[in-house]
RNA sequence: GGGCCAUUAGCUCAGUUGGUUAGAGCGCAGUCCUGAUAAGACUGAGGUCUGUGGUUCGAGCCCACAAUGGCCCA
């Protein structure tokens, strides 16, 4: 929800700057989440099920499946307001896409940059397959019970000859044989060892027992039980390397091939060797946790362990199946790997090297769907050297802005500088087929670029109508070799998914095969993605390195990289936890724009979010509900006079509130559009947001008894003028982020009024600020008025007067001499809003008004006064007082003033209209009866009353009685018809 | 184990190039204002700016280390 939103505003934004911003949906349909479902609906658990099953009929689920989620997909895209176009959406199991896939493939394989290698994967033996890293996740079960045992491995005497440290060796080990200790929990990878490592700059040691030396890390000798034996030397690792061992068990010997890994990342078949030996190799992940500080490495079985084998040009020994049963003719071949374990001991007891066995517990992952231990374990895999293009990636990621920045050379840049090759294929069904056959017969490979080139070849055969790229059908297509002229058949692997959505960009458009002008005409690439911060590894990374591999070139300029969304609580939703929370509920109960608002502007898009229910509420009680107040305010009195926009204003004088609000509306303009454009929709929406609540607060507020009063005149019209430029240019502001709102303003305010507006606030040209009208002097002013205001009422607010209540002064100090001038010039909205007859500037000149007034001044550098009776409210240079006493004349106009106050919530509370005219009567003694009199026709006005008549209210009016201050009276109103 | 991010009021977040007394909204307590009224204003309580060191005349901000949480990778 979140990226939909985040990828919704800013092509909005552009389109209305005048872009085209073509907005294509597409569907990604591929990949292993689709095939666990299908398996899951069809209650299966491995490949077995699904080859017994039948390829064709699994992948036709697969097929289905996809689009079962298509229609609640488009709904809520349609609902949030994610403007795409959903018609004409890319699919990538099209046949037209999964070509395009090929092409990129075979441009690939013709600079030879795919290959085949091994990697080691986590396989679960009994479903016959790798698992991905994510369903490894899912599998890790604790307290496992495991072996945990300590084997010697012999040295070989002669790889000690030399001088140095070696041969100190050699002399030291002349009378008992020596070994190294080394520690392991899964002793079926013993026949693999190929090498042990050891940590270079740890502190080792040789410890004599009755008939042999042992050689294990200093720091470990405790664990390992021989802390009391004797240590007859110490050295560094790094003085161990190259000694040579006896291997366990000679793979020669067991009938097992022995590969050994080339410089160029291939594994050569070795002669056989009877006196193999192995050595010592350093690398950089040696615990001196656990263990004894000697490490065995097994190339075949475990990632460590492989990565080293090709660093060290180490022996790569596989002798376990897919089915996890061990080959060879060992003594324990054809068992299961876990049940071998006990046999290996025996042997390896029966043989003298088994120093220690015990049992553990610790955590080890298992198959999440059918509980079998998962095994590490090296396969055959497709890659693409990558690597080859890596200071290309590194480049490009240069040309990129990344929001927020820090992924660009952090997450981002740290990966693509420890790129490894892409290994891409998967021992899956339901995904682009890997496009290479192999011959059967000469065991060459050849790469099929298209469905063209794959029809021509000689001795095409199998093609059945209508064409499915997918498997089976594809398997069924084979050709002759071009060496040998025997049959190739396809090899039997997909395609990673991630690598469809990273050929989006040109698989899309069916490039090259059509729209052979995507690179030039302004199509690729692509200015803008956003997606979660996961997609680093995952989107970003696979559209960049597709990207750069066949254009070298980076495929997007600008990337908003999103933080993902926790529940209320800061922890990740997941359905296990059940703290999903569903955007229908929210959507429906608050309305799209207001969870978009909430997204927008809630916190930066790179961060964390924390997410609940309460946060949209409040974004909607602050924002959206301040602006459609605003905006009903408008069409209420709007209506009432009939105001029609358009109005001829030139020759009108804005007042100075009009001036400012339009000032910092286009100020406001100027913002949001630098904002946008920097791609950083969230300080557009906040600017929006501050600007909304001054309108609100300020304009509207201060603006009110100019809509009220009932003459039209000129001030009047500059009002409903100015509110209303602002509304629409705020309808045009918040296209991008409240399309629902931002339209209903549109509509009712332009597209309904003027006939040659665009149709849609959508299709609206976005705000351009006026610069001239930007009034930086005003602004600041404005916002002085407003703290003087406050601190005001503040003082008010201490000495228990109402703001209603006028008083007779204000005296004010303020920060500096331009500031007392802003305060003279400003005087009039000040007397008004603090509803004060005079202010009093406390600077050096107003000594002796202020002694005028009864104060004495105590300093006039210090600008301290003193009188009695006053209230004065202070913060920093500020200072505000007010004088606490009230003449006579003051009190009556408080009176009235009160009097007005209840006869408009009389009129509320009556259900009369905003328009309607009264008759008043009132009640009371003399002296309240003589302020109504002598206010009369400021009760008239306010009220709306054509009379005010001194009677008892007839029968039928609706009437209260009210204790104002010390007086009592009785008011009705009625209303006239 | 490695990398990245975050940590500021009860909650959600601002905090400019290091520079007077660290702010807003919500919530709480109270007062006021009000024909925008399921709004609004003001006041109050609430902060060792996660911690420890360092740089500096001066650190919420810069540096180092640590803690906690999140994400990614092992």
């Amino acid at each position: 929800m979140l990226s939909r939103v985040f990828k919704d505003v800013i092509p909005r934004y552009k389109a209305m700057k005048g872009y085209y911003a073509p907005r294509q949906a597409g569907w990604d349909t591929h990949g292993l989440p689709v095939e666990l479902e299908v398996e899951q609906e069809l209650g299966f658990s491995g490949k077995a099920q699904i080859e017994e099953y039948g390829v064709d009929q699994f992948n036709a689920h697969c097929r289905e499946s996809v689009f079962g989620y298509l229609k609640e997909w488009e709904a809520i895209t349609e609902r949030i307001g994610f403007w795409i176009d959903l018609k004409h959406p890319y699919i990538t199991m099209d046949n037209n896409y999964i070509e395009t896939v090929w092409w990129a493939i075979k441009q690939m394989w013709g600079r030879g940059l795919v290959y085949q290698g091994y990697k080691v994967t986590p396989h679960c033996p009994r479903c016959g397959t790798s698992l991905s890293s994510h369903e490894v996740a899912l599998g890790y079960q604790d307290n496992v019970e495991d072996q945990s045992v300590y084997i010697k491995f012999k040295i070989v005497p002669s790889s000690l000859a030399g001088s140095g440290v070696h041969k100190r060796l050699s002399n030291l080990f002349s009378d008992k044989p020596a070994y190294f200790l080394a520690w392991t929990t899964t002793p079926w990878t013993l026949p693999g060892n190929t090498a042990l490592a050891v940590a270079a700059d740890a502190e080792y040691a040789v410890v004599e027992t009755d008939d042999e030396y042992l050689i294990l890390a200093d720091a470990l000798l405790e664990q390992v039980g021989l802390e009391n034996n004797k240590v007859v030397k110490r050295m560094k690792g790094k003085d161990l390397v190259g000694i040579e061992y006896e291997p366990l068990f000679n793979p020669h010997k067991y009938g097992v091939e022995r590969r050994r890994f080339q410089a160029n990342s291939e594994l050569a078949l070795q002669e056989p060797d009877k006196r193999l030996t192995y050595r010592v190799i350093d690398t950089d992940f040696v615990s001196m946790e656990e263990g004894t500080g000697i490490v065995h490495m097994a190339p075949a079985y475990g990632e460590v362990d492989f990565d080293a084998g090709q660093n060290n040009e180490l022996d790569f020994v596989h002798m376990v199946d897919l089915q996890g049963k061990i080959t060879g003719n060992y003594p324990f071949s054809g068992l299961f790997v876990k049940e071998a374990d006990p046999l290996i001991l025996d042997d390896l007891r029966s043989r003298g090297l088994l120093y220690r066995s015990e049992t553990i517990r610790h955590t080890y992952p298992f198959c999440w769907r059918c509980e079998t231990p998962l095994l590490y374990y090296a396969k055959q895999t497709w890659y693409i050297r990558t690597t080859a293009v890596k200071e290309s990636l590194v480049a490009g990621n240069n040309q990129i802005n990344w929001y927020p920045e820090h992924i660009k050379y952090g997450r981002f840049g740290d990966w693509l500088e420890n790129n490894v090759d892409w290994a891409f294929s998967r021992e899956r069904y339901w995904g682009t087929p890997l496009p290479i056959w192999r011959c059967e017969s000469c065991g060459s490979y050849d790469c099929i670029g298209s469905v063209k080139e794959l029809k021509n070849k000689p001795g095409f055969s199998g093609f059945k109508q209508p064409l499915d790229l997918h498997r089976p059908f594809v398997d069924e297509l084979t050709f002759d070799c071009s060496k040998c002229g025997a049959p190739m058949q396809r090899v039997p692997e997909v395609i990673d998914c991630w690598f469809d959505s990273g050929a989006m960009p040109v698989a899309q458009w069916h490039y090259p095969f059509d729209n052979e002008s995507l690179l030039e005409d302004g199509r690729f690439p692509a200015d803008y993605i956003c997606e979660a911060v996961d997609q680093t590894r995952g989107w970003f990374y696979s559209l960049h390195a597709i990207s750069t591999l066949l254009f070298n070139h980076p495929c997007f300029k600008n990337v908003i990289c999103l933080g993902h969304i926790l529940d209320a609580k800061g922890e990740k939703m997941s359905k296990a936890k059940g703290n999903v929370i569903e955007p229908w509920a929210v959507i429906n109960k608050y309305g799209a724009d207001a969870l978009r608002w909430y997204f927008i502007t809630a916190s930066p898009p790179g961060n964390v979010r924390r997410f609940s229910e309460d946060m949209v509420a409040e974004a909607t009680r602050r924002f959206l509900s301040t602006l459609w107040n605003v905006y009903s305010f408008f069409v209420t009195y709007a209506n009432i006079d009939h105001f029609t926009p358009g109005t001829e204003v030139v020759s009108l004088a804005p007042s100075e509130l009009d001036r400012w609000i339009i000032s910092e509306l286009n100020q406001l303009i100027a913002d949001v559009d630098v904002a946008l454009d920097g791609y950083n929709p969230t300080e557009a929406g906040r600017k929006i947001e501050s600007f909304v609540n001054d309108l609100s607060n300020w304009y509207v507020r201060r603006s009110r008894r100019r809509f009220w009063k009932s003459e039209n005149d000129a001030d009047k019209l500059v009002a409903y003028t100015t509110l209303y430029e602002c509304l629409i240019a705020l309808s045009k502001l918040l296209a991008p982020f409240t399309p629902f709102l931002a339209e209903e303003l549109y509509q009712n305010l332009v597209s309904g009024v003027f006939s040659e507006a665009p149709d849609s606030v959508h299709l609206a040209d976005f705000p351009m600020a006026d610069k001239a009208k930007i009034n930086k002097q005003l602004a600041t002013d404005t916002r002085l008025v407003m703290k003087v205001s406050s601190l005001g009422r503040a003082a008010r607010s201490q000495a228990g007067i109402k703001v209603r209540q006028p008083l007779a002064h204000v005296v004010v100090s303020v920060a500096g001499s331009k500031e007392e001038t802003s305060l003279e010039r400003l005087k009039p909205q000040i007397l008004e809003e603090l509803n004060v007859r005079d202010l009093i500037v406390n600077n050096f000149r107003a000594v002796a008004e202020l002694e005028r007034k009864g104060y004495e001044v105590v300093s006039s550098q210090e600008r301290t006064f003193a009188k009695k009776g006053i209230a004065q409210y202070t913060t920093g240079a500020y200072l505000v007082a007010i004088p606490k006493e009230i003449s006579p004349e003051l009190a009556e106009e408080g009176l009235a003033r009160e009097v007005v106050h209840r006869l408009q919530t009389m009129r509320r509370s009556a259900r009369f209209d905003i328009a309607d005219h009264i008759v008043t009567y009132y009640q009371g003694e003399a002296y309240i009866r003589q302020v109504v009199k002598d206010f009369a026709d400021y009760i008239k006005q306010e009220t709306l009353s054509r009379e005010l008549v001194d009677e008892v209210p007839p029968e039928g009016a609706f009437s209260e009685s009210y204790k104002l201050g010390d007086y009592d009276i009785l008011l009705g109103v009625s209303r006239l018809g």
